[in-house]
DNA sequence: ACAAAAGTGTTTTCCTTACACCCATGA
DNA sequence: TCATGGGTGTAAGGAAAACACTTTTGT
């Protein structure tokens, strides 16, 4: 019998990072994806991904293509799954037991206005609408999906909205947010709007904003340090 | 400049499970744990785990090594994490950059009495409860945190419970498994005994169990069935 | 004046919480 | 018969759901 170590499959170890963002203007939920150059599936779009270099922590690895593809003030992040299977990846040739391809995939939320997209001219990158995603390399869709599932998720018990939201927003804003991820149904809009004020850390501006017919809305903004506060109570968003 | 692929970490991937029992005689959460046999951390106690071979899936590996330690019947199991950072494994030196060690950790619940643990005489293996676990190789405390935490979280919102449970089981038994893991000021007794039965997928048996003192107990079980039909709506056990 | 969106209030219902209390058994 | 744990019931308070209604703007 070879000596064990034989055995052991070698990895290239990749990230790809699930990054949402909102446009209120058009009420879109949006991921950001690039067109691959490379090798396999060159041409097709992706999520923005990197192999993690040598003496990068995986996180430093999801920042750095991050800050290469986008400027950004906030943003959020962090780890989603992590995607593993033999034949994810066509560059393991399924015979020949060489190189594995792992995927450490990260969920990101960026605010759309503060996102300036870094176009170098050689590589596509665009923010493309959930409902309009083309076909994606890999198994990328796989891993989008999942990534939507988590901002599902988050958005029911974790202030995500606010770091996808612009710094101040109206509550018809945060209100839109949540029926364009959660659906039409998933609460009453009075209902919704006393819930939230009830939790304590929404601060109203006092500046109204006027958008076209209708009664001027105050400007909300979230104060994480009212926040901090209640963050070990359970909390529900709906 | 070399070529890119240089600069690229190589990485070997393991598995360590967290894998988590309740004695319900004693009334404690117990985790597995092995005496680590090979180079580096030898004679220290670790999470029970192992490299990925060659064309194995992740999930293929965390279930090998489970089987190679425990005899089961039922099991759960899903990923929990993945830590990667350099540095956490003493087998890449600091200096040379050679092979990574990346660790994708699983989650894992079987039944106290189900579970015959397989002791091959060389290897030294066994249920820790989770107040006296000792030092552990690697990172394996972090991540038995984490595991830990995991347990907590899904108490409350998902029938994880039942996994670690025997097949039957009295109200009080599910009750101590809630105190033990969650602390003594969760809920009442009678009030969660009310919501869980309200939830409607436990039916009682019939059978009656006496333990010392106090009027005997009904006998319960877990109808996954019933819980199917429910299991899109939100639920709380808390 | 009217539509449209913001914002307030009310009612009904249901769930949570905190108990008090009865029941069946072992010692 | 008493301690012990199993099991039922209830009253107070609060949150969730549904919906009516008022306010302030643009057109």
């Amino acid at each position: 019998m070879t000596p064990k170590s034989t055995n052991l499959a070698n990895f290239k170890v990749g990230v790809d990072n699930v990054i949402f963002s909102v446009d209120m203007a058009q009420n879109r939920v949006l991921v950001l994806l690039v067109m691959r150059q490379g090798d396999p599936f060159s041409g097709q779009w992706s999520l923005p991904g990197t192999l993690v270099r040598q003496g990068e922590s995986l996180e430093a690895a999801a920042y750095r293509i991050l800050a290469e593809k986008i400027r950004f003030k906030n943003i959020y992040l962090e780890q989603l799954y992590t995607f593993g299977g033999p034949d994810r990846d066509p560059r393991e040739s399924p015979d020949c037991f060489g190189v594995r391809y792992l995927s450490v995939s990260y969920f990101a939320l960026v605010r759309f206005e503060e996102a300036q997209l870094i176009a170098d001219g050689v590589t596509g990158i665009a923010w493309y609408p959930l409902e309009r995603v083309p076909e994606l390399a890999f198994d990328h869709h796989q891993i989008l999906e999942y990534g939507y599932q988590r901002l599902r998720n988050k958005l029911e018990y974790s202030p995500v909205a606010f770091d996808v939201l612009p710094e101040t927003f109206t509550l018809g804003d945060l209100y839109q947010l949540y029926t364009s991820v959660l659906g039409e149904n998933f609460s009453d809009y009075s209902n919704f709007r006393t819930r939230l004020l009830k939790l304590g850390f929404l601060s109203d501006t006092g500046v109204k904003v006027s958008r076209g017919a209708g009664r001027p809305a105050s400007l909300y903004r979230f104060n994480s340090e009212s926040f901090a506060l209640l963050k070990d109570k359970p909390m529900v968003f709906i």
